[in-house]
DNA sequence: CGGATGTTTGAAAATAGTCAACCGAGGTGG
DNA sequence: CCACCTCGGTTGACTATTTTCAAACATCCG
């Protein structure tokens, strides 16, 4: 039941890897570098609906996103389903499933997907020999950790359309941070469905919000294509208020 | 704003921690105690309702729980409250805080809390010369992510019924984990509007689902004391699957 | 006794979910 | 070329859940 595709050979290497040359990312040292340089083994191509990791799942693998977005999913043993979050290219996919024996979720591929291999016991390596990067998984398992808290309060807290409109918000920005952004415009491969599984509503009552949420005019959002008009608006919509990010890291 | 009480002494030395000697923690290689003993500093105590940390505030340090519950919850600005995640002895609290650079949730004591200071540069050396205990943080972020998914999950598809349920349910096994239940039953000092904040519902709706779960006779609940009378319908009733937990880290 | 905290109740109002269609765009096969 | 799918989005009517408001009640404590 595990059959996948051979990976594919690397095609991006790190020196010139997209993600690095992103603002907003922190740099390595030459070491550091040199080292994810030895750690990546290959790339994984994952097409758009296909499953990067299943629940219970084992692997012996991290991956960081390249390209693509990808969604963390849990589905209760009647169907429903739980969106837990989004990933986009920098974030760092499989970091509970390798330290716990199994995957807490599935992550399933928006839009294909290219993923960065990394073999789970170059971990063990990188917390053997570099400090530096050790602390960065700590940082990047801490914001999410932070992530899901601020989703937590989004739907334990806000009304139907407070949340549809900080997910948005939220989504708007993280992509804009890992630079698919031109000119507030961005391409969106999430649907309504999507949406209501995030914000925890029926597919019905999510499209009506939207339309009410929409007409207040602080985005647009069709074709798949998302446009920020109003950010000040959009963050008031949402009871949220948004600070400039940090530079961050990733591997 | 930041007056505290200096830290007490060290009563508690760390070879005769009182968490190392539960079962469910794992053991530390002498080296490793040589330098959590020498990392702790003091200890800290903060009386039942007291803050260990507000929202915003930076810290420079970090804290394992020793004795007593405390709550992370976060508030919007118009008032609403929503507890992110409860704390037992063993938890870590602050890694967040640590790490960014400004805490993203208020933790507040719900009982007198004894906690064990670990400053925040002893990070650094930790992540320097100690892999298995940098793994170990790398694990317990890991955790609190999963239960927080765990949680989102309940928020985003459960009905108010299956997310009292649920709530009841985990606080339970963790709290057995911590050795804090005797013959099924435990003080649990949360009251049903903490409930209603963890669960996102109205505390008039907490209370009324929360009859009807007890009439169902998987648990009861008094005086601040619960007593779990059914394991397998109490599950049953949060939809969820219990697994035993493997041994876990502490600092 | 009087306050504070925590629990419980009933009734009305608001919010959200379900059911059942329909629309439009895109793709496929005859 | 067109019939026929599927998928994503949209709508209206109805039902169910959840919140809000307002008031009691119980216990503990100074």
């Amino acid at each position: 039941m595990n059959r996948r595709p051979p990976h594919s050979p690397i095609s991006t290497p790190c020196v010139q890897c997209p993600i690095r040359r992103m603002s907003g990312f922190r740099d390595f040292k030459p070491k550091e570098l040199a080292f994810i340089r030895s750690w990546k083994v290959a790339e994984r191509r994952v097409p758009a609906r296909g499953f990067v990791l299943q629940e219970q799942e084992t692997i012996d693998e991290l991956y960081t996103v390249l390209d693509g977005w990808a969604m963390k999913h849990k589905t209760l043993p009647d169907g429903r389903r739980q969106i837990i979050n989004f990933a986009m290219p920098g974030d760092l996919l499989g970091l509970q499933a390798s330290v716990d024996k199994a995957a807490s979720h599935n992550i399933e591929a928006l839009t294909d997907l290219t993923l960065c291999v990394l073999p789970r016991k170059g971990l063990w390596e990188l917390f053997r020999g570099f400090a530096g990067l050790s602390y960065d998984i700590t940082w990047l398992a801490a914001r999410e950790e932070h992530i899901l808290g601020e989703y937590l309060v989004a739907l334990g807290q806000r009304t139907a359309q407070e949340r549809i409109a900080f997910v948005l918000l939220d989504l708007f920005l993280r992509a804009r941070r890992a630079a698919l952004v031109t000119g507030n415009r961005m391409s969106m491969p999430v649907t309504q469905n999507h949406l209501a599984d995030t914000a925890g509503l029926s597919l019905v009552h999510t499209n009506k919000s939207l339309q009410k949420l929409r007409a207040q005019g602080a985005f647009a959002w069709e074709n798949s294509t998302f446009e920020l008009l109003d950010l000040e608006l959009l963050a008031n919509l949402a009871h949220k208020t948004v600070e400039p990010a940090p530079p961050r890291p990733f591997l």
